[in-house]
DNA sequence: TAAAACTCTACGGGTATCCGTAGAGTTTTA
DNA sequence: TAAAACTCTACGGATACCCGTAGAGTTTTA
């Protein structure tokens, strides 16, 4: 089983459910950090002194510090955490659940577990850490859906942007001089406005209120 | 100090970190409801045997149950457990910090304490129990300016619902219709127009689509 | 009761979005 | 190298939204 583990976690009451259901599986070390840069700092020290962790159970959200943090989500902290230490396990302990999101840590960042923190979280989480440590998989099943939906049509950075501008009450000739200023192509109104009918035509909205309104909720923008 | 508390939380993982917040500062009886149901029932029964709660700590948030529940929200359950018993104290423990919903179950329902569900969540939860035992009113510091935001501009569900129908894609003769065939007054487009023109003066959005953006992410909608 | 205030509705002109068409420039293919 | 495919842009008509004005109906005020 895992000899130390790092908890990357911001508020202080989730301590004690996290650590009480890695103490019941018997991981001898166990350490906090509530900040990302806090996480990732620890995890270079102890690769240091040549004690590494071998599991790291991450939140992704979290609050902004006094002094603004060079790592500022869950998602930066695997990022770098990987490259550091490619062969730590790692835990995505999070309540967020926007499909966008969980793709892309499994399928992207290839963390090695999603534990939804909901009704049982600290049971699944219990039983996510021995799969992980026998290199196998875990995801919650409430959000097993979300990995499943295919995309076929892929969103582009440049795609969030349009819907950026929009929802800050762009229009289009504004968004499209804001790209122009950017040096960012495609500019004109007319390319801007074929590439919201596509995005329209993929979340089925009808205009760009609905678009908005859609991909609000998924967690797009 | 308080005898008989009751807490109302779905997420296991949450158990531990508010037991031990109610442990430290004495609290003898503490009982765990996960649903709305569970909780209100239990605080009847209470009653009826004559040994009533006390005290009430309840999430805003619940996870659809297998069997729907009558009480949806930590709102509703505010709501009649104050109905039924007025002299209960009652906290708010929630991650939720969308100024309409603070604004409304402090000043509408009127509870006793609101603590944010962030970093220094359960040492705010030590801090506020015992003010509440004492009349007093204790909000998180983080949430303080969602409650001294005066709103001069009253949004009724009549705007709510305009703002739903925009979100769903509907255009300003859809939702005519639709107010008409629901006997829903005033209907006219006209009227439609100028009520969603003040929202968006209300709101400091300069079309409907950043409208809608802006309410979405007030939780209005 | 008459005047004033308010609410709902109707209308018209200006602007933004929507949609198809088409041309210019680049890349890919044969 | 020429043809085909693709990308970006431009334009024009149709529709929806925006905004001021104004009239009809109701409620409030004097």
């Amino acid at each position: 089983m895992f000899k130390k583990a790092l908890i990357a976690e911001d508020a202080d009451f989730m301590s004690s459910g996290i650590k009480s259901a890695l103490k019941s599986i018997k991981i001898p070390v166990i350490e906090y950090a509530k900040y990302c840069d806090e996480a990732f700092l620890k995890l270079k020290n102890a690769m240091l002194i040549n004690e590494p962790f071998d599991l790291l159970i991450s939140d992704l959200s979290f609050l902004e510090n006094l002094n603004p943090q060079r790592l500022s989500c869950g998602e930066d902290l695997i990022k770098e955490t990987k490259e550091l230490q490619p062969s730590i396990k790692t835990i995505i302990f999070s309540v967020e659940d926007k499909a966008h999101r969980v793709q892309n840590l499994c399928d992207v960042l290839k963390i090695d577990a999603y534990v939804s923190k909901h009704v049982n979280g600290e049971r699944e989480l219990k039983e996510a850490i021995p799969i992980v440590f026998n290199n196998g998989f875990f995801i919650s099943p409430r959000l097993k859906p979300a990995l499943q939906v295919k995309e076929d049509f892929e969103i582009t950075d440049y795609d969030v942007s349009l819907l950026l501008y929009l929802s800050k009450g762009l229009e289009q000739k504004d968004i499209s001089e804001k790209l122009k200023t950017k040096k960012i192509s495609p500019s004109s109104i007319s390319s801007i406005e074929k590439r919201l009918k596509l995005l329209k035509e993929n979340f089925n909205a009808n205009n760009p209120t609905q678009l908005i309104a859609i991909t609000k909720d998924f967690g797009l923008i």
